[in-house]
DNA sequence: GTCTATATTGGGATAGAC
DNA sequence: GTCTATCCCAATATAGAC
């Protein structure tokens, strides 16, 4: 193995380290040392490779995202009607979800404080092929009369998203409400999943529809 | 005014400050010099009032929270049927959450790193009481057949937050995406906040229910 | 490229005068 | 209770040997 692989993989690796730690004490929380610990190699090195501690967020951050943002772009694209879509998606997405819930929260807290890395990202980032092609199909069973009209489809799009993602993302106030009713928060999600698919669908077929 | 109540003036005036500065900069990020500056004090009272970082940032989170879930507890209680609730709760509750938005994301960041602070809360919060009301009439007209019994109440019941909450909270995913699709993330809300209640009544109530 | 040693600064915390 | 001065450690970052 040539140098310039070798560097690339232990770059790699490195990204791969920070992020967890990033994830799981914050930016302004993570530790250069706590990096460098668990990826075992000398705490200055990273600075060799990435000359400071926020180009290394940075870095790591765009990669996750990105990595994870194709991924849901995936269980996005499958062949059917949208209900189908919908149910499919539900059941692929979950599993990305679930694992990948702190990196979400990163996500979303730190890009609420740092414009700049909301903007970088927003150029890498481009799903909206796929999103466009649901909204077309969407607005085409409405016309057939086979789903409801009365849901403008951005809203039914996001309120998929909200209702796949904040269970995870929000575990400390859905835990907090769950368990004042005696439901213990990991078995709270596995009903969730069952029903959820069903949940949306209820909420915008047609109810008069005949085929 | 007596000396005590001067001085739970102005801490009371600090725990608004500092509860300011940790919803933009989160705990790590937060410096003890901005939230004396801000509060137009010296430092190092901050320390004699609050002894420490952590102990100040406990004491503001918890009221800070406290009094949100108590608003949002009040947007609940409502007399009228489940759907008469649902669109109550919905009306009044998105001015708190977009108001609260930075702290509501602090909240679920700060919570997930730390298991300690998320067992204090849970002592302190309790809405279980209105909670269970709610579920066990959402039942009650399951049994009627005025809404469909395929939903289970507590998922019926962490969708409605999970539609409320995560626009606002998740506005870094959210705007990414309507962004992408060309709609602006304000003019988004509002076409949510029109279109959020009926879209959860489309899918509880029975199609086949005639009064 | 990798290490050790060290510089530098930021920031929480305290001492002590008033 | 409030201020100034200062302590002190933790953490990022760099210099320089190998």
């Amino acid at each position: 193995m040539d140098k310039m692989k070798k560097k690339l993989n232990i770059e790699n690796h490195i990204i791969e380290i920070a992020a967890d730690v990033f994830e799981e004490k914050g930016f302004a929380g993570a530790r250069m040392q706590q990096i460098a610990d668990q990826a075992k190699i000398n705490k200055s090195l990273l600075h060799y490779y990435f000359r400071s501690k926020e180009k290394l967020f940075e870095k790591s951050f765009i990669i996750i995202a990105n990595r994870i943002f194709a991924k849901l772009g995936q269980a996005f694209n499958f062949s059917g009607s949208i209900s189908e879509k919908i149910t499919n998606f539900l059941e692929n997405s979950q599993y990305i979800l679930w694992k990948n819930r702190n990196f979400l929260i990163l996500f979303i807290n730190e890009l609420n404080q740092n414009e700049e890395l909301l903007k970088k990202l927003m150029d890498e980032i481009n799903m909206s092929q796929e999103l466009n092609i649901f909204l077309s199909q969407l607005k085409e069973e409405q016309e057939k009369g086979i789903l409801r009209n009365d849901v403008e489809p951005i809203v039914l799009l996001v309120n998929i998203i909200s209702l796949s993602v904040f269970p995870y993302v929000g575990k400390p106030i859905i835990s907090q409400i769950v368990e004042q009713l005696n439901y213990d928060y990991e078995d709270y999600l596995e009903i969730h999943k069952k029903q959820i698919a069903q949940f949306i669908i209820n909420s915008i077929k047609n109810p008069d529809y005949k085929d």
